[in-house]
DNA sequence: CTCAGTAACATAGTCTATCTATGTAAGTCG
DNA sequence: CGACTTACATAGATAGACTATGTTACTGAG
């Protein structure tokens, strides 16, 4: 399933805190694991999110090795990067805390 | 603060389910009031939103008069448009458990 | 009675972020 | 060597909310 918009970079971020250093496609697979297998994501968003994510210094790379000898890019997390996720997750709560009072906002209430 | 993509055509269904008929302006400040307000939802998302949900048969719409004598458009939920506001609140408790599992999964765990 | 202000509806175009589709490099293995 | 796979990468399509703008029609001040 698709990753709700604004969510993805918040995601990765969280991931790299779980494993100090992945590649993308471990990302992605961490992701997918994590949430149950309800999200998948897809290559078109993973790497122009990681992209976004160096830009702005809330992960930094490396080239290295996979256990089979691939060549693949490591992240790992930034300390602006878990500011940023602090940030996030945050705002992320506020808007579903939001969401979930419409939902369960009772008939015939103001 | 922005609706986040995908929620809005829910949040307008439901606050249908809980005020028989209401004109536009009025569901914006609902959802406004009932998100205690987090959302503030724009004109530019709010009549387009409404247009989708006309035909896709999920509200119906007749031309009214406001308390102070101005015309408006009077909007109710359908039959289907309570099946669909099912299916999303479904759909999106979904959305919303994986990425707490995401967010919540403990450092180390695979 | 006219004119400014405002409520309510509406749409065109912009922006953001994910997805689809495609491509490339480089390693493994038959 | 050649098929297959891993991993990274980007271009273009798409969706949905936003900004900006415009229109209609009622009210109220002067």
């Amino acid at each position: 399933m698709a990753i709700p918009p604004g969510t993805l970079d918040m995601l990765i971020l969280k991931t790299l805190t779980r494993v100090r250093e992945q590649h993308g496609f471990e990302i992605a697979e961490a992701i997918e694991q994590t949430s149950a297998g309800v999200f998948a994501v897809e290559e078109g968003s993973l790497y122009p999110a990681l992209q976004r994510l160096l830009v702005q210094g809330l992960v930094a790379a490396e080239w290295g090795r996979t256990n089979d000898n691939r060549r693949a890019r490591y992240y790992r997390i930034t300390a602006a990067g878990r500011r940023r996720l602090e940030d996030e997750v945050r705002e992320y709560d506020r808007v579903a805390k939001a969401i979930a009072r419409v939902l369960h906002t009772a008939p015939g209430v103001a």
